[in-house]
DNA sequence: TCGGCCGTAAACATCTCGTTCACATCTGGA
DNA sequence: TCCAGATGTGAACGAGATGTTTACGGCCGA
């Protein structure tokens, strides 16, 4: 499957298409900003450092970072870490997205990378946070 | 339907028939001068900035924008956007044309897209605001 | 065996958006 | 010019979507 994704359609302002680097033929490695994601070996990382993902939360960061710019929808989502359909009222999705959020908001608190759309998805979007973090 | 839409028969001045983008086999792009819709995943961009649309504004905009040039009936837009038959004295199709305009108005302020044809309906046609804005 | 980590689930909190209504303004015909 | 209907405009409300917290139980390594 991740061999069918295509680049964003349109090249947002900062958003930059992600750099993929063949390590071996057989690694990947996608960048965003601060961000780095190691695909292979279910790492993230931020100017080196390890951001500690349990392996659900690198799942869900990964189906969106994929698509980069793209709206995901929760079916989708799930379909792609948990596999098969969404249950009706199913919060999964949504609560790993904001452990997700709260790593990588620890680990790049100037960035904002996982966005709402209401009534939709999320969407993985680098874009850097207005205060600056002190709030 | 979106597949049996063809070009506006309508030649006018400044509405360029819209290009349609097939990125991947499903994504399309219509583009109408700033604008820049992408269905596949209710986005809509303006000078590479996103335009905050809901998913039913989105849709109302659509419904116009997948027929440049043509006057488009109310009951045809709700048939659209709500499915069936749209009620007497209903206004949400007014209501939405008009958040619709003021989101576009302020991502776009140059342009008008959405022109009223009284007792008709609506018609989505790129034209240049005359004055510039200051009004 | 014990303790910590992790995923799941449920409940509650908060926010967004669609709907609806009331009133203002405009249009076209009489 | 006047009137009736059409359209523009602004705001309040409630339903549902999403955010957040907590508890529980299983798994696994020490």
């Amino acid at each position: 499957m991740r061999a069918g994704h295509t680049v964003p359609p349109v090249g947002t302002s900062s958003q930059a298409a992600p750099i993929r680097a063949r390590l071996g033929g057989e690694d990947e490695l996608l960048r965003f900003e601060e961000l780095e994601l190691l695909p292979s070996d279910y790492q993230v990382r931020v100017h080196g450092v390890r951001v500690p993902l349990t392996m659900r939360e690198f799942e869900t960061l990964l189906a969106l970072a994929e698509r980069p710019g793209r709206v995901v929808m929760r079916p989708e989502i799930y379909g792609r870490v948990w596999g098969g359909e969404m249950p009706r009222r199913d919060r999964s999705v949504d609560v790993f997205v904001r452990k997700v959020r709260l790593k990588l908001a620890v680990a790049s608190p100037e960035w904002r990378y996982i966005h709402t759309h209401f009534g939709i998805g999320y969407r993985f979007t680098a874009e850097r946070v207005p205060d600056g973090g002190s709030k």
